[in-house]
DNA sequence: TATGAATGAGATTTCATTCAT
DNA sequence: AATGAATGAAATCTCATTCAT
């Protein structure tokens, strides 16, 4: 692995611990094990180093659902493998996954940072959810809605349950399964559960 | 007002706007109009003062809520009353707000603050949701469902509804009346819904 | 007691314990049970209290080892009962006693502070034994010395023991006892020891 | 010299005149002629600092005391040799040695300091002293003594003249020389003397 | 590419002291 | 006499960033 890489894995550990503000870049260095001014030299500040932590993750997560979504027959199927998918994608990445909390547009770690990059990305995942939502109004599994708001609605139970996982004190057993089923309760017709 | 709380109000409002690590003990005592020093003898130190600003938001909030679900008839109009309250009360607070968001068990500002005793707190909300679920179950207005679970994701749906409008660029009328049709979709009976 | 005096009493113990710098005025305020304020009311400012402490510890030391020497019938046996009653009088005060090491000319704590006045009452102290020791040159029962060098050398002795006692973390029993024999073994002829 | 050490010695030189609280950080950078990091970039923080510019000096003496002890013939000279070395050192180091005063066991300074690793180091140089008491006895030229209590009086003898001569106001013309009579007057033995 | 010495702005915190009541 | 709110200077320490090698 290039030393390049080993910064970035750093990275996307100790951000996702310990937080924008809690990660040091001798910290990311020492963890990567090279000298601090190799951090710098291939990010440019700490600012970029987090947004670069951030984008892989995102990149790679959007590249998992887009391949799970691909053979989906109908609206309610499809929405359901991409709640799925996403939660399933949080646990098989647990140790590096709060960083794209962290960097998300849904985040309260450092309001100054400039997340309108990866704020576009972000949408990019809602609007597959607007689009999936179209689709199962169109063949009938799913109920007649205001799609944009509904999407973001959907997206915000993900990030309502993703928290309580990743971020509170709390163990809920059963988290997971239950968000897919409140979202699909919410959504779906009868005929679209039934398929 | 008394210098103590200029100082607290100043700290609510600079912690939902800039973030803990964005906000230096300096600008609460400038915004507050009293020396750097006076901070310090009120509040020992900057965790403590984040602690105490969120604190009296949680209560206030909390007691704005326990008194509109006073006069409830069943476990639907409750459910209704608390998430339209809930999200209200955001909205007419929303200069403070975001530091309830911030030092709520579901924040991912700095991970490293003693949350433990506000989780307690956030607790009780949920507690009061879940008393909600419960007693819907029994009058027939809400379906049979996990209870704790269930009110974990009506939760969710609140915290991911809050964050969109409060921490993300992105601007969708309408988003807070679906968010609480699409609880109610998802819980409610049609009995329920109906009454 | 009058408040007066509870502040003076805690300072002594406080200096004693935590040293100048390690003791704030507001500590001594607390320990004192008074406000804060009142500390500055009496005493103006942390350099008179400290000296007022010290004098006050001094001035009592001075009285007891003056009524002590009073009975002696030679310098040999005048020598031993100063040294003894200074030791004596460290170990019964020794939760103030510390305060007179940190002011006295001998301390090594904040440089800075004007000791002249304490220096000079200290200056008493070694002229009472070299007065003790010229005594002593007359009636035969010290050996002959320059007095003013050994006068200091006996009290740089005490200074020694005293200070391995109350400040080091070596537990040297009978410590205090030998401190007199080599003082008397080095100054006192034969014939004074036997007196 | 390396940036490094002109830090280390600047502390010495600052601990030594101004003692622990009269010693600023950024007084010891401004006089090694490095920006104020740099300092905590070698030692991690005060504390480190001045025990680190302390355990060299010690270490230097040490050093240069078993040189000058290697080649005595009995106990008595050598208690001499050790005496008055350990007194020409304080001499030839005047501007750095109270920072020796200050950081060992016998300091008043600054009570919270762990003295425990320094003290360590200057039970070594008792020991040395109680070595060569008992050497003595062997070999006739010291008075048969209790080796342990005599070893700390002597040095008791050391610390009280260092700090008449380094800390107190008063300038006593031939003290150190006294200081090594009153020590052997007390501890050899006619022969010894003679030897 | 790679190191780590070096910088310096800025943050938190402490605390002697003042002063209105 | 007595309180404790209020001040503000100054100290320690952190850390992103630069740069010579």
């Amino acid at each position: 692995m290039s030393k390049k890489e080993k910064i970035l894995i750093a990275a996307q550990e100790l951000f996702a611990r310990c937080g924008y503000a809690g990660t040091t870049m001798k910290m990311v260095a020492e963890q990567a094990g090279v000298a601090s001014g190799l951090v710098f030299h291939y990010f440019d500040n700490k600012e970029t180093l987090f947004m670069s932590a951030g984008s892989e993750l995102i990149d790679t997560m959007i590249g998992v659902l887009r391949d799970k979504l691909a053979d989906s027959h109908n609206g309610c199927e499809a929405l359901g493998t991409f709640v799925k998918a996403y939660l399933e994608f949080t646990i098989e990445n647990e140790k590096t996954f709060p960083t794209i909390i962290r960097c998300s547009p849904f985040s309260d770690d450092n309001p100054d940072l400039d997340r309108q990059k990866i704020g576009a990305k972000f949408r990019e995942l809602i609007d597959m959810v607007e689009e999936i939502l179209r689709q199962g109004i169109e063949d009938g599994s799913i109920v007649d809605l205001p799609v944009t708001q509904t999407a973001f609605m959907v997206y915000a139970n993900i990030v309502g349950a993703v928290r309580t996982r990743f971020l509170t004190p709390y163990d809920i057993p059963g988290l997971y399964d239950e968000a897919c089923d409140f979202i699909m309760r919410s959504v779906c017709t009868p005929k679209g559960i039934n398929l």
